[in-house]
DNA sequence: TTGTACGCGTTATCAA
DNA sequence: TTGATAACGCGTACAA
């Protein structure tokens, strides 16, 4: 492919004018200027950005590491952060961990080799990860989302979790409803899950109930009934489930469904994470939303301010609980025998 | 950072001996090799893929553009092409195109002067689409993903979207049903929808019955009932649907609910892509699954393909019809008055 | 087995 | 306003 010293041959100008007409034409004479354009034009030639990037010593690519694409949440995020990236001229280097630190750390090495001029990561367990361990190390600038901001040298985006899940529950409270559970995808894989059933069970006790262990279902996005089973029906039975996730409320409605219990009458459905289709389910889920245009939006803008040698301190984003027809008030025949006094 | 001199130095060797520790470690002697490993290590050294990829033109990675992550099909195909990509020592550059010719040009123009070794796009129009005109003129490989083999310059791969919606429309035909039609987004926006419904029209007039038009509706994962409504209900009302996707389907499915209609008892529906939460739902989704996760397999394979100099012609996958429980038998109620004669 | 030397396509620094 | 020239970090003939 046509190079720039050809270009240049073919205008009649050396190399250094050639690259002058494409990075800084107003230092150029219009005359000489059309001439090289020209010449480009016939010989199309492309600039080549591998080489701009070797010289400049800056790629403008960032390295995005989501757990997975199959859960709309990080698939929306990714949408808005090639939106905004590409806004700033930015492209974005994707790859997914399945939860994996081995995927993890091979993912982060080859990103820093290919000199990705900064990380948007979203890690297993960000207090324990080996990742991060080894990027304190580098100078590449890098930015936690969806994590918590346990380590206090990555700046971090996202939600509050604990208080988003307390405020899910209370209003599950406020519905009457008084046994309520939770349930979410195998516990180790997620330091999300643990800080929102943290927040669930403060909310249960600043209420004066009890909450209960977090119900661990196989995956993440797919619900074992036979593991809740046991814990309706009767008059001891949960009336009101919150679930780490809209996949897994989503496919906990269903089950009930299916089985022959109706949502919300024999119990109460709440998600978590505010997915675009839960809007147009029947029901309709009700869930804690995170803002996820908005998450990949403020992702780029701090990882570009980290990359500009700023120390960018990014606030939680708010939560807003989104209110559908999959969690409703207590029905009168499930009262508890004993009355709640707050 | 360092780099292969200082490593070099460092280890007592040329700059030359260091290279090869890392590219053929097998043409050193132990000793040497081990001397040069640990002066990288010492110095923090990490292979600069920028360099490699100026210097051996070529850069292992592959540009993929998609329309949109907010549909679970391109997000979940996406999610198999990266981890099949990275199976093979490549790397993926994401971007969304949102349908619009013009970022369509300015994203292939971007990945071109990156000097990706290879194209996956889905576009618009297959037919008439600007990007695709000009990388005929290119020597970047291009494979087309989910567009129909329309341009016979670049090799695609998907499933027969006419033959796929033809044996949906069968199925439905098969139970019972006779006034069918058919909803999709708008329409301009995707020569599949057009196959998709060129399918259904086909199997339609094969069994005698009457094809309508397609019912547009002004998102293409969003239904608005108030389209729909009028040719529903009545005893010449539609009693099933095919729609273009299965975010339609979901949305079609929770606003008939919610306007107090059954499904499928009222309207049965059937969708199109088998996206993993349609199995979840409640009714279960009936659709037409292509195989998402072999798509991406395919896909990087066909394009790996491509880059080495092989001309594949890759074969339409398989669709398989996935029986849920959202399209069923035509209630006897509903029956037409006139006996069907095939 | 190891070293020398050139080129990949730019940007950037000086001079002219 | 334009030109000559040195990096950027690496791969790889070719020579030793």
């Amino acid at each position: 492919m046509a190079n720039l010293l050809s270009v240049a041959k073919l205008a009649g100008v050396s190399r250094a004018t050639a690259a002058r007409a494409f990075s800084s034409p107003e230092s150029l004479r219009p005359e000489t200027h059309r001439r090289v354009m020209e010449a480009a034009r016939v010989l199309g030639f492309r600039p080549n950005k591998v080489a701009q990037q070797l010289r400049t010593r800056a790629t403008r690519m960032l390295g995005v590491m989501v757990p997975s694409l199959d859960n709309p949440v990080f698939a929306e995020q990714l949408q808005a952060m090639e939106e905004a990236a590409r806004a700033a001229g930015y492209s974005l280097i994707v790859t997914t961990s399945g939860y994996d630190p081995g995927r993890e750390e091979a993912i982060v090495e080859e990103m820093l080799r290919q000199r990705v001029d900064g990380l948007a990561l979203t890690v297993a367990e960000a207090d324990h990860s080996a990742v991060l361990v080894k990027l304190r190390r580098e100078s590449t600038p890098c930015l936690l989302v969806h994590n918590p901001p346990v380590a206090p040298c990555f700046p971090s985006v996202g939600v509050d979790n604990r208080a988003a899940m307390a405020d899910a529950t209370r209003y599950l409270i406020a519905q009457g409803h008084r046994r309520i559970g939770m349930i979410g995808g195998p516990l180790l894989q997620s330091d999300r899950a643990r800080l929102r059933h943290e927040g669930y069970r403060e909310a249960m006790e600043a209420a004066g109930l009890t909450p209960l262990a977090l119900i661990e279902m196989p995956r993440h996005t797919q619900v074992a009934l036979s593991r809740l089973a046991p814990a309706l029906g009767g008059t001891e039975g949960l009336t009101a489930v919150l679930c780490t996730n809209d996949l897994l409320a989503i496919s906990l409605i269903g089950e009930l469904r299916r089985s022959g219990r109706s949502v919300p009458g024999d119990l109460s459905v709440m998600g978590f994470d505010g997915i675009e289709l839960g809007r147009h389910l029947y029901p309709s889920l009700s869930t804690v939303v995170q803002p996820r245009a908005e998450f990949g939006r403020v992702a780029v803008d701090t990882l570009l301010a980290l990359i500009r040698g700023a120390t960018p301190q990014p606030l939680p984003l708010p939560h807003v609980l989104r209110e559908g027809e999959s969690a409703g008030a207590l029905p009168a025949s499930r009262q508890a025998p004993e009355p709640y006094d707050p």
